[in-house]
DNA sequence: GTTTGTGCAAATGTTTTGCACAGGC
DNA sequence: GCCTGTGCAAAACATTTGCACAAAC
């Protein structure tokens, strides 16, 4: 659906049917994560990821995950019961909104810390964090976005 | 590859083969996850159900969940990049706090509830909300519990 | 040359579903 | 009898891993 080249500097040789695209992948897979302004699935990763480079493989998308989380450049957001999003760490400390109705997930300004940093109980050594906020987006509650 | 009978002893009544324990599972995994002081994983909920009653399915466990969970009386809570854990919904309202060493999971008490309702922006509708803390628990620490 | 990243496919793990049947009504 | 809850097994879905090989060095 695009000539790589367009778009794609990946300097691209074309060569052989399946050689080329030998240039890493991650930095494909980053420009996904870097220009959503949302967490996202490994399946939405793969599907924004591919259109760009045909052929990358779920496989692609998961060790990358796992190699960026445990730079510390990835970040997990919990939310109960589905399958984890993901979205990089180098925002601003934020958190997140899902709304019950459509599952979407929004980031959110502000962040009480020093209030929970109250919360750690004697003994705990509290290292991070993470707020979940639910409830109905905009849209969902039928005002303008 | 097992002969049944061999080894479920298990206070089995052992009238035929699986003639037993038709009653109600669902009261058997009730109690488990009240008398567990912190969140379970469907894993967990299942081993501890066995103990009780012996021969009691997985699918059992997931069904129960999501019975107790559409009725309100169970939360999912999320543990990024982990399977879901639950709890029953009767409980004071807390948060939980998730050891990076040992992965363990613990409730804590209190919620600044009125600094994170500022948090939603404004046109959302803010219904609940969910708190972890991540770091590490006083014994893995060195500390005693 | 060596090392690293990758696609593919298989393996593993998790959750859901279909079905037959026991127990409660 | 009918309805519901259950165990079992298979299916569906999510994640990890082994391996061969191309690209980068």
């Amino acid at each position: 659906m695009d000539s790589d080249k367009s778009h794609i500097d990946e300097t691209t040789p074309r060569t052989h049917p399946r050689a080329r695209r030998r240039t890493r992948q991650r930095s494909v897979i980053q420009r996904v994560l870097l220009e959503a302004n949302r967490p996202l699935t490994p399946q939405d990763i793969l599907l924004a990821a591919q259109a760009r480079a045909p052929g990358l493989g779920i496989a692609t998308v998961y060790r990358t995950i796992h190699t960026m989380m445990t730079e510390g450049t990835l970040v997990a957001v919990g939310i109960p019961g589905e399958a984890a999003r993901y979205e990089t760490a180098g925002k601003e400390h934020h958190h997140h909104f899902q709304c019950r109705e459509c599952d979407g997930v929004f980031d959110i300004q502000g962040c009480p810390t020093d209030d929970l940093v109250k919360l750690a109980p004697k003994g705990f050594r509290l290292e991070s964090h993470q707020v979940v906020l639910y409830g109905v987006c905009p849209p969902c509650t039928g005002m303008p976005a």
